[in-house]
RNA sequence: GGGCAUGUGGCGCAACUUGGAUAGCGCAUCUGGCUUCGGACCAGAUGGUUGCGGGUUCAAAUCCCGUCAUGCCCGCCA
């Protein structure tokens, strides 16, 4: 079994909990401490101040009525004289009421180099999510536009959220839902006339250009009612306004995803709202709800004829002093449902409550070789949906129909299977991103997705050309891409998902600020000095008198950061936060680069095969973690 | 008016969920370091009353109350 930051907390923990039986049953207080109470009071201290540190005596002082230097003292000489102690730990001190762990860094190291290098995809994975099936849906983009950065935000946290859930066994499914049936698309059809007039563009670009000048025309010239009666027709899934759209949705959804997989960004399932209306899924779960006395059809009021979700009761019920705060209206009086009540109905597809029987056909083959299917009318009924919870990476505008549906299924499966990743939206410089204004579009270079790679990639390429020398003809083409990439989504990802972000072209693209591409260098420095180190990389082998090498220095510094990979992944899967591990590569990174500075690998004499695993150890620790975050490592750049 | 989020050196962020030792990191600024495994680098320095005011506690950036500022949301839109 190999030892980490998780085992050894837990040890930690269950030694100090016997030994303060002892000392405290000795002094004649009666307490109970928990060891889950213990292990919450234990973190990494200072390096001078030992490697585990725990601070529970201070919890034990006003019942035990002594000082906590007291009570730590008589523990930390208790551990140390007792059995308890595991046979890694070194010795116990304690320092100012603190109990501080010293672990055998021999054994310590030992443990966790051997673990990385036998398990080296799989370290710091963990088994939390085991037989739990997660629905993850984004970036549901409105198919009339291109993704702008605000989309990729959206889309980078949700996959990168998913391969953190999978790193933690849950079963992920990625979904996009693509609403062809709302008033966007019906605009576009209303303006059909606009369309294609723009030869060699993107589709999903030349839509969303063709869709600002549509939105202006049906201003001016009144008429939302044309564009009312055009929804309406789509309604009939069969109408030929319903299939025209599906179609130019289709096309403007395989365009949005060439810029998907610029990105490395895929998925498992499309589902298509007009499949959700052809399936009657939301006819059924409108009655499912009826019967379950959550909707009720207002016979009064101001809401008279429509079918609403009230969340107070009876209180009000024969007055027309509804306060807007608790109705929410499902169906409109002229018998139209809102978009809550369609996104009612698809969470309960997602959380098996309702089988629609849907049917999948593929969509696409994805460059990662999995096909992406989608829903529709004619194919197959496949094992899609019945999620155990439902993710949603949605901006934190959508808070409050967010919560509505949270509360509904709250009532309805009597526990929390909803979560809402509410990311804070991006906005540049000069405002927002609407996709009906044009914001996207910007002045001199648009906001969308693929703009800002091409920008990056003018850059990357620059630099990688002006650092070639001759012997490097072995950097691989493919590098300045893999650098843009990591420039781009480590800069997104590096910050916490609600905080807001304020987009500006310069220092998106200065690479001095940037932390992507400094974890890229550090793995590629790694990887040169292992290929003059001219040893095996596949495990050669060490010896404890390799192990008996290490030192408190730089190199035990590494190791036990190493150590803590599989507890940083959990709390990055309970927090659903990819800054977590973004933050983790870039501490990673510097200390590599500390690590090299003063201990020289090759020149390292007899700590020379130490010193080459903990190369090969950290170049496997930052490629797991940067694939967390969906960035692609290179030997040489 | 109500709800949610954010507020930490000049700038961008971390630590807050679970209170704990000297509040970390990057950029910028200043100083120094390439005959030695790749300078997309490293070392050192400057810079903080954690928005403000109370409270709880042995201990508060962290918890509680109040307050201010900013953003978003509160429609028979999606």
């Amino acid at each position: 079994m190999g030892l980490n930051s998780i085992e050894v907390k837990k040890a930690f923990a269950e030694s100090l909990g016997e030994s303060m039986k002892k000392v405290i049953g000795f002094m004649g207080v009666d307490i109970s401490v928990s060891v889950a109470e213990i292990a919450n009071s234990i973190s990494i201290p200072r390096p001078e101040q030992g490697d585990f540190s725990s601070s529970i005596c201070f919890s034990l002082a006003k019942a035990a009525k002594k000082s906590p230097a007291l009570i730590a003292h008589e523990i930390a000489s208790a551990m140390n004289s007792g059995t308890s102690k595991k046979d890694y730990m070194k010795k116990i001190s304690e320092e100012n009421g603190y109990i501080n762990l010293w672990i055998d860094e021999v054994r310590y190291s030992a443990s966790i180099l051997e673990s990385i290098l036998e398990e080296k995809a799989k370290y710091g994975t963990s088994g939390i999510g085991a037989g739990i099936k997660a629905i993850i849906e984004f970036p549901s983009v409105n198919p009339n536009k291109p993704w702008h950065i605000g989309h990729l935000r959206n889309a980078l946290l949700g996959d990168s959220i998913s391969r953190i859930l999978s790193a933690n066994s849950y079963s992920i499914e990625r979904e996009d839902y693509i609403d062809d049936l709302g008033l966007q698309m019906a605009e576009i059809l209303w303006g059909e006339d606009k369309l294609g007039s723009q030869e060699g563009k993107k589709y999903d670009t030349m839509l969303g250009e063709a869709y600002v000048q549509i939105n202006k025309d049906i201003t001016e010239k009144h008429a939302e009612s044309d564009v009312n009666a055009i929804l309406k027709k789509m309604e009939d899934t069969e109408s030929e306004e319903s299939q025209k759209i599906r179609r130019i949705s289709e096309k403007s959804v395989r365009a949005q995803y060439e810029t998907a997989f610029a990105y490395g960004i895929y998925h498992d399932v499309l589902i298509w709202e007009s499949d959700v209306v052809r399936k009657r899924l939301l006819k059924n779960a409108l009655e499912f709800m009826a019967l379950k006395k959550i909707t009720s059809l207002r016979t009064y009021g101001k809401y008279k004829d429509c079918t609403v979700i009230a969340s107070n009761s009876e209180k009000t019920e024969t007055e027309e002093s509804d306060s807007e705060d608790n109705v929410k209206v499902l169906i409109r009086s002229n018998g139209v449902a809102t978009y809550v009540a369609k996104d009612l109905a698809f969470h309960m597809w997602k959380l098996g409550i309702i089988d629609p029987g849907f049917e999948y056909s593929k969509f696409l083959m994805q460059p990662n070789g999995q096909e992406v299917y989608t829903s529709s009318d004619k194919g197959a009924r496949m094992n899609f949906g019945r999620a155990d919870i439902a993710i949603n990476i949605i901006g934190s505008a959508q808070q409050h129909p967010q919560n509505l549906l949270k509360k509904v299924f709250e009532e309805i499966t009597g526990e929390s299977r909803i979560i809402h990743i509410a990311y804070g939206e991006v906005s540049v410089k000069g405002g927002t991103l609407s996709g009906r204004k044009g914001g996207w579009m910007g002045t001199a270079k648009s906001y969308t997705a693929d703009e800002l790679l091409s920008e990056m990639e003018k850059i990357t390429s620059q630099i990688v050309a002006n650092g070639k020398k001759a012997e490097d003809s072995k950097v691989l083409p493919d590098v300045p891409r893999k650098v843009a990439l990591a420039a781009i989504k480590f800069e997104f990802l590096k910050v916490d998902p609600e905080k807001k972000v304020v987009f500006e072209w310069e220092k998106a693209l200065d690479l001095n600020s940037n932390s992507g591409p400094y974890c890229m260098y550090t793995y590629a420095r790694a990887s040169r000095i292992l290929e003059k180190a001219e040893m095996a990389q596949d495990g050669f082998d060490l010896g404890p008198g390799d192990f008996s090498r290490v030192t408190r220095g730089e190199d035990f510094k590494i190791i036990k950061h190493i150590g803590t990979m599989q507890e940083i992944i959990e709390k990055a899967c309970r927090e659903y936060k990819p800054s977590i591990i973004a933050g983790y590569a870039m501490e990673l990174s510097l200390m590599f680069s500390n690590f090299y500075e003063s201990m020289p690998v090759l020149g390292g004499g007899e700590s020379k095969n130490l010193r080459v695993a903990i190369v090969m150890a950290a170049k496997q620790a930052l490629f797991n973690m940067l694939g967390l975050i969906n960035i692609e490592t290179a030997e040489r750049m």
